[in-house]
RNA sequence: GGGCGUUUAGCUCAGUUGGCUAGAGCACUGCCCUUACAAGGCAGGGGUCGGCGGUUCGAGUCCGUCAACGCCCACCA
């Protein structure tokens, strides 16, 4: 093959050169004829569309390519679809303000309606089918924007497998795990109480919790004992007070004891409430009794189950307390209280009670300001809320513990990187403190695929759902008809009603491997990726996708979805604060590669340790950049002689020694790999590189310029060389490297086989001529830098002092090293290792 | 409150089962147009490896403890 090095290699334009040059030959295809022992599979973290992507995306998704691309070149056919999770909450969110709309489920289609180009203020209400396709729409040109991005980066993914959660596909393999879920009793649905957001009115989940310290305030207020005198509880939530269902206090707390099984009065409204005991309660809080109300926190509803109290739910899924005043407040001067509440929101009725509290003399003291964590949805404004309502839930262990142990086993059957990730997983489980539950009262999702018949009596049978055929699917509830029914019944006494909630959208990314691999309409590839190799994800996603996917696969194919797992770490923003949106220091990976190029953020986030937190830094992007400049001026000196070499004329003693060095190289490089140690790998190849551009080629200079069977042999040795760091560096710096290879070798490095320590057995020498070569090299150099002498000054006499074995070995190398060294004359002596510089008069 | 992680040069980080005078890059200083590379190269200065205590012939590396920072989790009275 006829060699076309350029005159000035440059790293300009090589990005888009193969970028597209990739796709035109389809060079990361995955070709399905293989067996399942030569594939590995990947299941690649769906990034949510919903505006433009992050750094801390960026991080982790250029490090599994690196470990995608060893693989390819290890001779596995990687199997790597790329997925967009569109479907949610976020979208809807996304959706909402990009275009100033809001869902109105009761509006009918329009279907003329053009979004404003304005966000409109205020918001216009749509019809639910005009609001889905306008997300649809949306979606579809983020992930444009997204997957050209990916493209820029380089990742190697076959983009003739993506997929988006919201698509057909998706929603039919959703809808069917779903009702296999159903028919195996794995999943159910409950009237419960559950956490509610107000403002997106719908159910959430314990994994989409998080707690937000929030200012509040400590109301004492007097109860009263049937003598009337006071009994002093301190609450956070006095506007509860008409939800109050029981008093409660420690079992051993004397205070207490003599009034448990006794009642007492609640102010304003006057209810007769008993006073009873459980473990829970705390004597150190407040007065060390404790209002228990229907719900005003997650105890509330601990207490509630375990006492068998009743039900006085006063706040609505709107957030507002009822308007209706509540039957069991009987007293007239109660259920007037209760008027000047009625259909507030809680923080509006907080004041209004207090009012009244100190107009009745019931308040003690003046509210005692505290700040105390309070549950929020982790994309929510509000505090939830807790609300009865029903809802569908998968068991995952959170109430089984004969469940909840084989989930953990699950867990310790992955190989995690970073090892200690796993303890995320098995703490998650652990405290696990109830089923997932799955529907959400939302729009834009994989709708839960069920109707209910609805007896004479006008009653829905919730118990017994009607289920759509698998054939069927995907379907739509809220549209389609159940069999056996005319759409006139919907919603009719004797007819159906269909299930207007949707499936929260980790229901249905917990299917990624099922639907990347086409579990439901191709069961030849999904045997060929099922159980996948490897799922790459971030630190806070264990608990939510990691876990849920277990849960899946551990129901539907009783098998772990995968055997690695690779956790990434955090990106830090360049003063090393965690990256988000609200602290305004996001930077954009569009303006990164655009300054740096995509080459040098591959290099930095190559530099990030398996599940390390990583800062963004330039200064490592400018030294990947310059790593990629380096390797094209040393590709072009390493290629700038024979055309045709004769790996048989490797026989100069430097020359085996330095392929000896890159075997071990190698060696080391592939056992990091092994491990996801990509990182490692590249610290490997960098630094043996830097030996090799600045000792190997200066002292193998002279000779490649002078020919003969001495240059053949550094002719031969750096082609053999340059062809094992171009497929070293190739995961990392997929653009440069496949520039080189280009000018030189035959189709795409990017399929060339990882290099290996055999290819080079026939070739090793001792590795030790270089390294000791290299020392005394640098002794000149220092000489000549010292007396601030050119580099190419006359050295007249090198005198080098060793053991007998190391002169030995540098011997070898001794025409070469008085070339590099421009010495005229090299003196060996036994002794401590020393090495002394004459430098030639000038 | 519990757990996990981090703490090594001014900065960003390596240091793989404990072993020779602790490494790299950036920054800093000095030198060098050298026919692969001056948006480069060569060389140099700089660290009591967070504190304390222990195990060991030997500890950045193992154990205990404390501290700071980060993350995850936790029943909002």
């Amino acid at each position: 093959m006829t060699r076309n090095v350029p005159e000035k290699p440059s790293l300009e334009g090589l990005e888009a050169k193969w970028m597209h040059q990739w796709e035109a030959e389809s060079i990361y295809r995955f070709d399905r004829s293989k067996e399942r022992s030569d594939i590995f599979a990947i299941d690649t973290p769906p990034p949510t569309v919903s505006g433009s992507l992050h750094m801390g995306s960026v991080f982790g998704y250029v490090q599994t390519d690196a470990n995608a691309r060893y693989r390819r070149m290890t001779g596995r056919e990687v199997f790597y679809p790329m997925g967009w999770d569109d479907n949610g909450l976020p979208t809807e969110r996304r959706v909402q303000n990009y275009f100033g709309i809001r869902c109105d489920p009761s509006l009918p289609y329009d279907p003329g309606f053009t979004p404003p180009a304005e966000p409109a203020d205020p918001p216009i209400s749509v019809s639910r089918r005009n609001f889905i396709e306008l997300c649809h729409g949306l979606t579809a040109e983020d992930e444009k924007v997204f997957e050209e991005l990916w493209r820029e980066l380089g990742l190697s993914v076959d983009w003739t497998q993506s997929y988006a959660t919201i698509d057909a596909h998706s929603r039919r393999t959703s809808q069917k795990a779903f009702l296999r879920n159903l028919a195996r009793g794995e999943a159910y649905s409950q009237e419960a109480p559950v956490l509610w957001d107000v403002d997106f009115r719908t159910a959430v989940a314990q994994a989409e919790l998080e707690d937000r310290e929030r200012p509040g305030s400590y109301y004492r207020v007097s109860f009263h004992l049937p003598d009337r005198s006071p009994l002093f509880i301190e609450t956070t939530r006095p506007e509860l007070i008409p939800a109050c269902v029981a008093l409660v206090a420690h079992p051993d707390d004397e205070r207490y004891r003599g009034l448990f099984g006794t009642n007492v009065t609640s102010p304003l409204f006057g209810v007769e409430l008993p006073v009873l005991s459980h473990e829970l309660a705390d004597p150190e809080k407040g007065s060390g009794i404790a209002m228990i109300c229907t719900w005003g926190d997650t105890t509330d509803v601990t207490w509630w189950r375990e006492l068998d109290l009743p039900t006085r739910s006063l706040i609505q899924q709107s957030g507002r307390l009822s308007q209706e005043v509540p039957d069991w407040i009987e007293r007239e001067s109660g259920r007037e209280a209760y008027r000047q509440i009625a259909g507030l929101y809680p923080n509006q009725a907080k004041k209004r009670i207090a009012e009244l509290l100190v107009e009745s003399a019931n308040l003690d003291g003046e509210p005692r300001p505290i700040t105390h964590p309070v549950k929020f949805y982790e994309n929510g404004d509000r505090p939830l809320e807790i609300v009865s309502s029903r809802q569908w839930y998968i068991r995952n262990g959170g109430r089984d513990p004969e469940l909840r142990t084989r989930l953990l086993q699950r867990g310790t059957e992955l190989d995690w990187t970073p090892g200690f990730m796993g303890v995320r997983y098995e703490h998650w489980v652990n405290g696990l403190s109830g089923d997932w539950l799955i529907s959400r009262q939302r729009f834009f999702g994989v709708a839960v695929p069920l109707w209910y018949p609805i007896d004479g009596e006008g009653e829905v049978g919730y118990d017994h759902p009607i289920v759509p055929d698998e054939e069927s699917l995907p379907v739509d509830p809220t549209s389609a008809t159940p069999p056996g029914y005319e759409e006139e019944q919907r919603a009719q006494p004797g007819g159906f009603l269909g299930d207007p909630d949707i499936m929260d959208t980790w229901a249905t990314s917990s299917l990624t491997p099922q639907i990347a691999g086409h579990w439901d309409d191709d069961p030849d590839l999904f045997s060929r990726v099922f159980p996948m190799d490897l799922r790459p994800q971030g630190p806070e996603i264990i608990r939510t996708w990691l876990f849920s996917t277990v849960v899946r696969s551990h129901y539907e194919h009783d098998a772990l979805p995968w055997a690695y797992a690779t956790i990434n770490g955090w990106i830090l923003d360049p003063d090393r604060k965690k990256m988000s949106k609200s602290k305004g220091n996001v930077i954009t990976p569009q303006a990164l590669i655009e300054e740096h190029g995509a080459e040098a953020v591959r290099y930095w986030a190559c530099n990030g340790r398996p599940g390390t937190d990583t800062a963004v830094d330039f200064g490592v992007m400018r030294i990947g950049r310059r790593l990629a400049t380096k390797l094209l001026n040393a590709s072009r000196f390493a290629l700038g002689f024979a055309d045709d070499v004769d790996l048989s004329a490797i026989t100069e003693p430097l020359d085996r020694s330095m392929l000896a060095m890159l075997s071990e190289v190698v060696a080391q490089a592939t056992e990091a790999f092994d491990g996801f140690d990509y990182a490692r790998a590249l610290e490997l190849a960098e630094r043996s590189f830097w030996t090799w551009t600045d000792d190997y080629l200066e002292l193998v200079k002279g000779r490649a310029y002078e020919g003969g069977v001495a240059g053949a042999s550094a002719h031969a040795a750096l082609q053999v060389a340059l062809s094992v760091y171009l497929r070293l560096f190739a995961p990392f710096l997929p653009f440069v490297t496949e520039e080189v290879w280009s000018w030189w070798r035959p189709g795409s490095v990017h399929r060339a086989p990882w290099p290996t320590v055999d290819e080079l057995a026939p070739h090793r020498g001792d590795s030790a001529i270089l390294e000791l070569t290299g020392e005394v090299l640098s002794a000149v150099r220092k000489a000549k830098s010292d007396a601030k002498a050119s580099m190419r000054a006359e050295v007249s006499l090198v005198s080098i002092s060793a053991t007998h074995d190391r002169l030995d070995l540098i011997r070898q190398a001794e025409t070469d090293l008085q070339a590099a060294a421009r010495a005229e004359q090299v003196r060996y002596a036994q002794g401590d290792p020393n090495v002394e510089v004459v430098l030639a008069q000038v």
